[in-house]
DNA sequence: ACCTGAACACCGTTCAAGT
DNA sequence: ACCTGAACACCGTTCAAGT
């Protein structure tokens, strides 16, 4: 074929492909996505660095138009509504999580979402190292919601009936209606209700 | 070669190589496992179901001779020792905290462990799903500690000098000396306060 | 029972050759 | 500038053949 006078691949499309495999399989590979685009694995690099760049450009897309915290808001209301935000993006493609964990954040929509935390948590009273360390206990929070969208049906290899606490524990999750947006709006209250108790003391 | 009268192969040898080749490259194959031991890739295959039982053997491996709590232990003094304990056992190894992610725990020593949080939470009063959500928050956070022990330099690319919140706190948390220790016990006394007023107002 | 080598169906990335 | 096909160096798993 050689090079068409209209290109075949935009960024758009191949980070929609990409999310779309990942929503139906678990993940992406270079070779599915130029099928599903109907075009040569190999062009894909005219157009993007590699599968790292794909993924980034993925976490972009999946936190695009995450909405703001209305002005008036409180700190602790700014953190609520944030970290709800982001959980809930995450909430709609689950299976991506697992894939970002562990690559460095560079999209810049993203980035503004941590900054936006990090004011919060200065206005607080939060110093410096103190922020950092907020934000890190945050961000294990965060990612832990979004990975345990994705868990595989048992986290834990438990035997229903054994009448230990974690049986009890999983066998009661398992009636609720929605087990993992339950955790997480415990989990949520418990977090903003510590660090509200550290903050008075600062 | 055939079969040796002698085993070339130890389950034990298998995972104590899986475990150096996580701890030095991050990751670990089957090829370079069996040139590690000196074996053809093919005849792990008799000792093991594949690289998913490896990777839970090395989650064993990682886990076992955690210490447990001293008897006397209240359920949150409990929580606290048995959460640093899962933590240091992988601050040994780091690397390895990725490749456990999205992984069923069927390891029994590590059932065990969250049996121990379990039976704590009960202890506080917590009723089973609030137990089970309550396992979610600690099982993010520890995992979250864990996988942050093997962030990449900066998890975040954020410019140094551009003076946001961010900046600053990424900055700060730079001059300590263990961050992500400072980071995880800060985060360790957050969730434990956030548990105990839960459990004063059950 | 336990090893080997070959085979299979995958990966991500590079690069010369085309227009 | 943008596409193609071939090539490279990897993966995990299976299986017939050996002793």
């Amino acid at each position: 074929m050689a090079r068409p006078s209209q290109p075949l691949i935009s960024v758009d499309a191949l980070v929609t492909a990409a999310l779309e495999l990942i929503d139906e399989s678990g993940d992406f590979s270079l070779p599915r996505l130029a099928r599903r685009i109907g075009v040569s694995q190999s062009s894909i690099y005219n157009h993007v660095s590699g599968r790292e760049e794909i993924l980034e450009l993925v976490r972009g897309r999946i936190t695009r138009s995450m909405p703001l915290p209305p002005p008036a808001a409180t700190w602790d209301e700014v953190l609520r509504y944030e970290i709800r935000a982001y959980r809930d993006s995450f909430a709609r493609h689950p299976r991506a999580a697992p894939l970002l964990v562990m690559q460095t954040v560079r999209d810049a929509d993203v980035i503004a979402f941590y900054e936006r935390l990090s004011s919060a948590l200065e206005e607080a009273g939060f110093g410096g190292a103190e922020v950092a360390s907020a934000l890190a206990v945050i961000d294990s929070f965060a990612i832990g919601a979004a990975l345990d969208l994705a868990a595989p049906g048992n986290v834990w290899a438990v035997d229903p009936g054994s009448g230990t606490a974690l049986a009890r524990a999983v066998d009661d999750a398992s009636r609720l209606a929605d087990r993992a947006g339950t955790a997480f709006e415990f989990g949520l209250e418990i977090l903003l209700d510590g660090l509200r108790n550290r903050a008075a003391r600062i």
